[in-house]
DNA sequence: CTAATCCATGTGGTCGGACCACATCAAGTA
DNA sequence: TACTTGATGTGGTCCGACCACATGGATTAG
């Protein structure tokens, strides 16, 4: 076994044994490489894979936001990984848009009417109507779609939806430079996502679930979405 | 920006170029560092990070298997993410196991009948009636279950499908111990199995995603899945 | 006494060099 | 011909050094 798996070990083992809780921090590289006898380097290792995991996040200085502490960010994770794969084209877009619509739809489906999340989601629609640009358009309307998938309450769901989001991102960006009339397809999108939300909101998940497949999958269709490999 | 991350930009550049393909090789370790003029410290961190990522495999030696070699294991990066952050308790076990139903149901209930790994998945299940151990009947278990989800075609599911079992692997072991009768559990498992396998196979996909939710949501409930915190 | 300045301290980030274990392959040898 | 041996190239590990940065206390100017 490598060194730096060793120490990853280690460091996993902390946390099942809750003994390096959230916001808590890792000893510094320099002791802790001494402790377990093994050279910084491979305590740098591990800590770089703990970081792409979004476990921990290391910060220079002292103080505050110095150290490495404990984060839990599985979307940046996941995110990474999905991103990393499909530019190695051994994930295809398409299978990526069909999970979402999958996930997607189970969270409204599941969605509470009560979660906060849904207000939140409300407000972000009224910050679409006030005529944003494109750029800004998108950005909202991602964080209205993770408000959605919040509502349902299950996180593994929601960091997976966020991941698959960040993974296409860049390429749903080209994607609005295919449409013909972009403020027509804006116009749509809000009054879809009213619609959608409003079925939540009344409780009715399966019209939701329905709404928001025919909502995701026809804007990719519109775009353009190139048939899989 | 840090210098393990301009490298992993570079490599990333690579594979959206289709300058790396799967199978194909990293420059060497000192040959990268030297191009990119970075140490090879910074080139180890970012390749630890792909590696965690399940995109490449580090072999030492010289030959067919040495080198920095392409891969394609999207699961594996998957897999660990979730796992660290169940050991944080972050991921609440129950949102794993519901995660798993919904993708689990989706897949059988979009498999296709005449996909080869239902031949497969036949045959995981004949094995599993030849009366193996406990162990080994887990491990076929699983290579069943992810035998349905492959026969949907989605990638992107079979490789969280098979991430959410990893990271719940030891805990699933666990739990067996929790059964009061093996045996009888097994033999209901094993029944269950072919009941859901025969209902893909007639192309009843509603009929086997609500005996898959019951299989896997009856199995933890057996085993008593601790509530969520 | 107050306020600004300076510096000691501790953190992660980077670097270069050294050595090791390993696997292969070619040259040399029995 | 068959075996041995060494050169070569790979990743794995370690060490020591220096840097940039942020804090906090000591020092100094007002």
């Amino acid at each position: 076994m490598r060194t730096h798996e060793l120490v990853l070990g280690w460091i996993e083992k902390q946390f099942s044994d809750g003994k390096l809780l959230l916001g808590g921090r890792l000893p510094a590289e320099r002791a802790l490489a001494e402790q377990l006898q093994v050279s910084r380097t491979s305590v740098r290792e591990a800590i770089r894979i703990l970081e792409a995991m979004g476990v921990v996040r290391a910060g220079v200085g002292s103080g505050k936001d110095a150290g490495t502490v404990v984060i839990a960010e599985p979307a940046t994770a996941l995110g990474a990984a999905l991103r990393l794969h499909a530019a190695t084209r051994h994930l295809p877009v398409a299978d990526i848009v069909e999970t979402r619509v999958l996930l997607e739809s189970w969270a409204v489906s599941r969605a509470r009417p009560e979660s906060p999340a849904l207000a939140e989601a409300a407000v972000l629609l009224d910050e679409m109507d006030a005529g944003p640009g494109t750029e800004e358009f998108l950005a909202l309307d991602v964080r209205f779609h993770l408000a959605l998938a919040a509502a349902a309450g299950n996180v593994v769901v929601s960091a997976m939806m966020a991941s698959l989001r960040e993974a296409i991102e860049g390429y749903a960006a080209e994607l609005t430079k295919n449409l013909p009339d972009w403020d027509a397809t804006a116009g749509r999108l809000r009054a879809e996502h009213r619609a959608i939300l409003d079925a939540v909101n009344t409780g009715d998940g399966g019209r939701a679930a329905r709404l928001v497949a025919a909502h995701i999958e026809g804007y990719y269709r519109e775009a353009g979405l190139p048939a899989s490999e």
